[in-house]
DNA sequence: TTGAAAGCGCTAACAG
DNA sequence: CTGTTAGCGCTTTCAA
């Protein structure tokens, strides 16, 4: 007891007057862990990741963990060095918005039995635990809208990057169409390179649009949509009476546009709650959870632009 | 020879078949370098963070230097706790866009000889390496510009964050319309509250707006303008017969808007090159620059507001 | 209940 | 020029 009071002492004067601070590199060599955990997204700027950073902040937080962020911006041998350095540097887990190819690293992550989770996209056969929207029923929902609309020529825009979640958008397209007794025209797709620049996207759909002539456009990204406006703006083409648009995945500028555009929304909080939810079971914070691969609901947003 | 020809195949044996690689924390505890820059700043989301990030990351990895970002949210508390947390986890520097408050914490990190640029903002009397917009200047050339358009009554609305580039930017409004033989009424400018929403903002402004019945607004910051527009939208108000609107610092949709906003441009990338600049001279990669307290020009975009 | 000692994985200094 | 050793600052184990 005496004792025990003498090292409380000493503990607190050395922690106040001396300013100690333990060396957490230290304590993460000698015990393995960090309290960290290593977001690695594709590209830091974009609305969906800056919601998403924010709200999984907050989760973490209560339970003492920090977030730091990384980006790959959507290079593959940038994300495995990425990969590499949080492990290397003990963080505790992942959360991970995978770029194509990524699998493999994914995989020895996974078999190295840190805790991982993947947002907004995931590699189909393999068993690590991920949350996104379901991206098929979006874009179904959204092309379903414009052919209610009575939209005969509907387009579509989207980027060549292979992943599911575009495979899911543009799958979806085509099969509603065609559960519509319309046939999907390739024609009527326009296929844009991931590197393209803004101005590269813009230039494209000029031609695009000139020659396909739709009535309506639906954006498979919020990018690719704000490209869009930008060229419809240049071409002085009235929305939605000369043309249609619908976009998958909200931006702050679509509610703020002129006319305001209909958008297929991705439930953001609900995606970055869930993983992280997810993670804290991997970290066996809370118990195991049966169902580790999630989809969840979008949401089809109606405003003036269809 | 011989002995060191069979050390490199053992080295190989190892890295290759066992796919060795070392520990980074022990390394790190032994040497005390990580490689590592903590780049902390006020919100990730933000155009401004954004485009500064992706120059900074591309400006450091040649150096094999890598970067991890963290988030204070404005919050003072949090931002001493993710100092604190890089510091212990041996980051090699820190490039800090700082909250209010911030000035201790870095005072104490540059003494501990840490390598440390402040972007963004700085603390007058401190001697850390920052790198800036000349605020004083933009906000002046900005008003300049509407008193030469010939508007009488300009509006300021800024908000209350006590930091210096906040207090230069309402300083100029107010001397540039002094220098111009106006006074500047308090009652022309709307100072918001920093972590009001978004709707509470637009809100402020309805009132705002009717009572101060300005021909020109001038709004502060980006995200103050963004929730501007929203406000002009709901209230059906026609840009810029009825009303001028000059905005500081730049975002994607204000040239996108119809019509497209004058801005204040900072030298976004000029600033990432430079605070990385400084911070290698710091680093001892390159040698110590004489001025390393740095205000650089800001770029006055005439758009279609004014 | 408390203090001493071992060792996490690496690099630096040191002896062979 | 190589191979061994000490020790970075902690936590954990083990003996006192």
């Amino acid at each position: 007891m005496r004792i025990s009071a003498r090292l409380a002492d000493k503990i607190r004067e050395v922690a106040r007057q001396e300013g100690y601070q333990p060396n957490q590199v230290a304590v993460s060599l000698r015990t393995g862990k960090s309290k960290i955990i290593g977001l690695i997204v594709d590209t830091i700027s974009g609305s969906f990741f800056a919601s998403l950073a924010g709200i999984i902040e907050k989760e973490m937080e209560p339970h003492g963990y920090r977030v730091i962020y990384c980006s790959t911006g959507n290079d593959l041998n940038k994300g495995e060095e990425l990969i590499r350095m949080l492990y290397q540097h003990h963080v505790d887990g992942f959360l991970i918005i995978p770029t194509s190819g990524m699998a493999a690293n994914i995989q020895t992550v996974r078999q190295a039995g840190k805790p991982l989770v993947l947002m907004d996209s995931y590699f189909p056969g393999t068993d690590a635990p991920y949350v996104l929207v379901d991206n098929y029923r979006g874009m179904s929902e959204g092309v379903q809208h414009l052919i209610d609309k009575r939209y005969q020529k509907i387009a579509l825009v989207c980027n060549d990057v292979d992943l599911i979640q575009m495979k899911d958008r543009c799958r979806a397209y085509t099969e509603t169409l065609e559960q519509n007794g319309r046939n999907a025209s390739p024609r009527l797709i326009l296929k844009t390179a991931f590197h393209s620049t803004r101005e590269e996207i813009v230039t494209g759909l000029e031609g695009f649009i000139r020659k396909a002539k739709p009535d309506a456009v639906v954006f498979a990204a919020n990018y690719l949509g704000v490209a869009g406006l930008e060229y419809i703006k240049k071409a002085g083409i009235k929305v939605p009476e000369e043309l249609a648009v619908l976009c998958f995945d909200d931006h702050e500028i679509f509610a703020l546009h002129h006319p305001e555009i209909t958008v297929v929304q991705q439930p953001v909080e609900e995606i970055a709650k869930t993983a992280v939810h997810l993670l804290f079971a991997e970290l066996g914070l809370k118990k195991p959870v049966a169902d580790y691969q999630l989809q969840l609901a979008p949401r089809l947003v109606l405003r003036q632009s269809t």
